[in-house]
DNA sequence: ACTCATTATGTAAGCGCTTGCATTGCGGTA
DNA sequence: TACCGCAATGCAAGCGCTTACATAATGAGT
């Protein structure tokens, strides 16, 4: 079973002259090694090529200095950026990310959980906060250090860094209604076991509630994706009565909708206003620019990765939950009616 | 340092009334345990909420099924994409996905290789095949198994799944002559360290100098954003004559560069014709849509991730490398002159 | 009935590293 | 000179799991 190939503790110490625990020590704390060895083991540590085994460091310390991320897609700008900031504040810790896609499943998340943490990571973010309690119970469990993100539950119990999608679903609707809008559609993300879509909605719909007057025409849910928000579109368009603005999840949503109406010959925003969500690089390119809800995604995956890193370093101050807030970046997708 | 709460093999094996090899048995080729014990052993696991520790099991066989990937960047929609199909691919194989991104950076990489590889990676999954001689030296003297992606390399040693960038590189500028242009720019991405940027520009040198009469007037390198593309174009605009078409090594930047020109009232494609690559959504959005050259990006993710599989298990035929095409998008902005 | 495969299970030796404790060697103090 | 304290180092016991080998149990073939 031995690599005979790879240099072990062992060897170095030999060919340094010390005992393993020397080597360890200078490997993992440098100032307990007098200097003359320190230079004499790093000397060995070159010229064998050696590097710690993974397996043996895990064993041996109950550690793995790796951490999981379970997001439901790379696929979509909106994650792939706060994972990379995510990424490399992990990196300069030191820390190893792992990745797992849920593909908005929850039983595939919770099967990404256990693989996770069998291949050892020692904490794990995830994203949004309503999960069947057989995931919540698994992770309570295991004792699983963690933190949410993409959202900001009020109940306690959870770290999180994130946003009340709540607010900011109600804020941009406020906003539309604003602008003078009374009659509004809705284009949002599959509700099911996603609760940021399903807190924009019920955010929403606070707006509605609280201006008499304004009315909610339609709602369709679909998948982010350019072609199902075509379809949507259409549904919302097929009613006796259109709407003057759709409010849309996501600006993949939001710009697929932009998308057919164009093969529509609606002009947007004179025919139709439409709004995003995520402000991703997509809402910049549009003719005209999409008007949309900024999160932070950037400090989001740079917060949450120090709290996981404090969450998981025993005399750290115990870090706290962070609320982002939102903007919206209005650029041209919403007309004044 | 024994975590008293977390169950080890040796409290299953006390539960179930067998030794611990059983259970491990049971655990990794239940084929080998009879379906009574099997079934009294699994009763234990699951009253225990037993999970292997993972530095115990990579001790003693000396692997972690998990494989690493290093990219530049997440943030471009084009590596997410490959990346989101590869760690798909390797999650089917049980197999657990750690990821690196490097900023195109040789150093940032090379940091980034020792670091997957000290944290177990069974193997890698590299984009493009420059890097410097230390690297190649450090993956051969650890003989590490790893597959090249976005690239597909002339010269054998590497597995690799990719396209060649050069070729590709030339089919759009060839298509592009082939639309009557006859003054070119180009905006490329950093050539340094940078082997696809390097490539593209190196296949539309060999179409221009195919065809006498086509001249390139400009080149500019900048980083993969909209804002560094915007001024590119400036400095490609800034001189006394003028090129038709503008071609772009990634849709990024041939975005960026619509922006800017939108800005300067420049009408695309009739007042100058502009061509991206890498076919990512961006490309589907701008008015009028891009035309690009589209990259299998999808495909790439998980054949990459088969062959990486297929070259760590011993008994399986060793995989070759595969060349996959690239194709042109004739979405519009590209004019004829 | 006796032997021999065959199958199911147990025993125990590592895998490579960390770390509490023991040992050594040193300079400073009384 | 004898003693103490401290810094540097070595020793060896695990950490939890896998697996070669040993053993036991079963059934088939003679």
């Amino acid at each position: 079973m031995r690599d005979k190939n790879r240099p072990s503790l062992e060897d170095v110490a030999v060919l340094a002259g010390v005992s393993t625990a020397s080597i360890s020590r200078c490997i993992n704390n440098p100032k307990k090694v007098a200097e003359p060895t320190r230079v004499r083991i790093q000397e060995a540590i070159e010229t064998l090529g050696y590097m710690p085994h993974f397996g043996g460091r895990a064993l041996a310390r109950n550690r793995t200095n790796t951490i999981g991320a379970i997001i439901p897609t790379m696929d979509n700008a909106m994650f792939a950026s706060g994972l990379q900031a995510f990424q490399e504040t992990l990196s300069e810790a030191g820390v190893t990310l792992l990745v797992g896609s849920s593909n908005y499943d929850p039983a595939q998340e919770f099967e990404q959980i256990r693989s996770l943490l069998s291949q050892g990571a020692d904490g794990l973010l995830l994203i949004g906060q309503a999960r069947p309690k057989k995931t919540h119970d698994f992770l309570a469990q295991h004792s699983v250090p963690h933190v949410l993100a993409w959202c900001f539950p009020k109940s306690t119990g959870h770290h999180a860094v994130g946003f009340d999608n709540q607010k900011s679903g109600r804020a941009i609707a406020e906003y539309v209604i604003s602008y003078g809008h009374r009659k509004l559609s809705v284009i949002a993300g599959l509700r099911d076991g996603n609760d940021r879509a399903q807190d924009r909605i019920l955010g929403i719909q606070d707006a509605i509630d609280a201006h008499p007057g304004v009315q909610l025409l339609g709602l369709q849910e679909c998948k982010y994706s350019f072609e199902e928000a075509g379809s949507a579109l259409d549904d919302l368009l097929s009613g006796p009565i259109h709407p003057t603005a759709i409010i849309c999840g996501s600006d993949v949503l939001a710009v697929g909708a932009m998308l057919r109406a164009r093969d529509l010959r609606l002009q947007i925003p004179e025919d139709i206003s439409i709004t995003g969500f995520d402000d991703i690089n997509l809402a910049r390119v549009t003719t005209p620019g999409l008007t949309t809800v900024r999160v932070p995604q950037h400090d989001m995956g740079r917060k949450a990765a120090h709290v996981l890193l404090g969450l998981l370093d025993a005399d750290a101050p115990q870090p706290q939950s962070y609320e982002l807030m939102t903007t919206i970046i209005d650029r041209g997708t919403l007309a004044r009616v």
